[in-house]
DNA sequence: ATCGCACCTGTAGTGACTACAGGTTCAAGG
DNA sequence: CCTTGAACCTGTAGTCACTACAGGTGCGAT
């Protein structure tokens, strides 16, 4: 039997990638930029070449990104996992600490809501000149 | 009795209504490139001098970000105000769409906490080399 | 007169993209 | 084989709401 010598995944385009990980090309290109996705082989034309570890790394860096990690923190999570010297307490770390900044702006969320109900509840919405908004943002 | 040429209310500098508005030099200064505060005039050597109807808007700019607007809403607020055309019923009208956003970004950072807490809890951030956490964001 | 702080203008940087402009490659149809 | 047109390329600038310089000038107190 000859060696095989086809990949085991095909390689596809940037177009591909991004219809796989629902992230435009554009945000592909600039995490590249920035260094969070390595520089992918090209075509002889000069297009970029991904595979299957490129569709799953960017799938962690949306998924990150989308439980609100920042870009940096992704870099952290990220160089963790490419050095394979983490531990669970370091990611859970990090975890911990995101949680923690959520849980503060989802306060200061609350608290601007109930702030903001209370002022518009005073005006009626009629035609009064001296609005009780308006008055409440015065001071 | 002669005519009272004295004003009213003394100018005072930029530094001085930084401190009574807790808003940064450099900051009232953008406010006025982007046309929320109006140009004051200036003295011989070309300092900003402000009065009382500059700390007034600047308090109600001020009051208006700490509730979360934006400064395009802020700047419509305001242009309704020296307008004074407006109606209660615009003001709240803004005001509620406001509210909308910011009950929106509460339902969305309440979720993310509940994922996130679900996700750290998986991890007892011990010294497994497969960690549940990163586990989750690869998916 | 001099000291040092506050003020001045203008520009560039932040985060996380997004949106061009102006050009090149590639796959499919004729 | 040739042409079309979509997808790709690079590089730059714009978004929001500031913030941070650099390099210079004004001003009140000693």
């Amino acid at each position: 039997m000859a060696p095989d010598t086809t990949p085991k995944h095909r390689a596809f385009t940037i177009g591909a990638l991004s219809k796989q990980t629902g992230c435009k090309v554009e945000t592909i290109r600039y995490y590249e930029r920035i260094g969070l996705l390595p520089e992918p082989p090209r075509s002889a034309g000069g297009h970029r070449l991904y595979r299957g570890d490129d569709l799953r790394r960017l799938g962690f860096i949306r998924r990150s990104r989308q439980l609100g990690f920042t870009l940096d923190e992704v870099r952290g999570l990220l160089a963790m996992v490419d050095s394979e010297a983490f531990t669970c307490g370091q990611i859970k770390a990090v975890t911990l600490d995101h949680l923690d900044e959520i849980r503060r702006k989802l306060a200061d969320l609350a608290k601007l809501e109930r702030i903001l109900t209370e002022i518009a509840a005073r005006c009626d919405g009629g035609r009064r000149p001296d609005c009780p908004i308006i008055e409440a943002l015065f001071e």
